[in-house]
DNA sequence: TAGTGAATGAAAAGACCACG
DNA sequence: CGTGGTCTTTTCATTCACTA
């Protein structure tokens, strides 16, 4: 039982699940092309799904039980995806000694709990299992109790649904970046357009996707941008979800607007320069471009802010701790 | 590949206020 | 003092980028 990605003739991908004989399970293949093609989900959500698949499936085979209708022993699901490692090779009876550590966490569990139901609610739809395991992953409430302008148009039983399964997640601190931190990783710069990552991120709260996709046309750096055609007040860069050839991705599905201060623009005024000094006034819209190898006035993908990043916050740790 | 942290949109819950 | 309306905050369930 495993993941695997599929690229279609168009090019684009999806993930799916593959049993034991290396053979597409049919019930999930759909399910998951449904969401990437008919529900236009993203990549990723495709493989996180298929990856809980999996695991719900091989509890079913490790328990010999029949994924259409395990929905009945969820709450098992869910000891045995705290206890059990469920790799292919891992044991098959769940024994949680005292003192042995789980190996999800709650968050986690809810994530696999999330996909399996999208599944099985799939399978109902499409016949593929049977209509009473809808009220096992839902609490139904039926709304007559409401009152007649709250309910629904359809005539008939109407639902409300809420998970049945899901657990408490413990409230966990998020590691962020210091100040002092963001200005050890400015100092290790080594170029004018790597200072500008940094605000970019660091400052006006861009994910690094989002930066990489970034177009010299979204940078609206003038205190009045209506000449551009454009009614926002103030510097201020637009974020856009596209498909761009150095696959970066914004994640919000929405366009918005971020403010910049005085630090962004003075930081984009130096790389431009920079970026004259190589390019000259061409190169691509791209706002971000290589300057230093080839090929020259491509954009820079996100893997490499990421890397750039990670050998800033070497360096930069190294000059504070000497 | 398995896992984490956060964004997102909708719904629920709470705060606040005017009105009879 | 209850009632209803509106606005804000929180929670829920899902989605997705990104990391170890």
């Amino acid at each position: 039982m495993q993941a695997l990605p599929v690229r279609v003739p168009s090019g684009s991908t999806y993930w799916t699940v593959l049993d034991d004989e290396l053979r597409v399970v049919a019930e999930a293949d759909a399910f998951l092309r449904e969401l990437r093609f008919g529900r236009s989900r993203a990549v990723e959500t495709t493989k996180s799904y298929a990856g809980g698949i999996v695991l719900y499936l091989r509890w079913c085979r490790d328990t010999r039980r029949e994924w259409r209708t395990a929905a009945r022993d969820l709450g098992l699901f869910m000891l045995w995806l705290k206890w059990n490692p469920g790799g292919d090779e891992s044991v098959r009876v769940v024994v949680p000694g005292p003192g042995s550590k789980q190996v999800r966490r709650e968050s986690r569990i809810n994530k696999v709990l999330t996909s399996v139901r999208g599944f099985l609610v799939h399978a109902v739809i499409s016949k593929k299992a049977p209509a009473w395991v809808m009220e096992l992953l839902y609490e139904l409430g039926d709304d007559r109790d409401l009152p007649a302008q709250a309910r629904g148009e359809s005539e008939g039983m109407r639902y409300r649904l809420r998970a049945r399964h899901r657990l408490q997640e413990p409230e966990t601190a998020v590691d962020r970046a210091s100040d002092q931190e963001i200005v050890a990783m400015f100092g290790a710069c080594r170029s004018a357009r790597d200072r500008l990552i940094v605000l970019l991120l660091g400052r006006a709260g861009l994910r690094r996707g989002q930066a990489a996709g970034l177009r010299r046309s979204d940078m609206h750096l003038l205190m009045d941008s209506r000449a551009l055609g454009c009614a926002v007040e103030g510097a201020h860069v637009h974020v856009v979800r596209r498909e761009n050839p150095n696959r970066a991705y914004s994640k919000s599905r929405k366009a918005f607007v971020l403010p910049v201060d005085f630090l962004v623009v003075q930081a984009l005024d130096l790389y431009m320069m920079e970026r004259h000094d190589v390019l000259g006034s061409g190169g691509s819209d791209f706002l971000l471009v290589n300057l230093f190898r080839q090929p020259l006035g491509s954009p820079v993908t996100p893997e490499a802010c990421r890397s750039e990043a990670d050998r800033q916050a070497c360096d930069g740790a190294a000059s504070t701790h000497p």
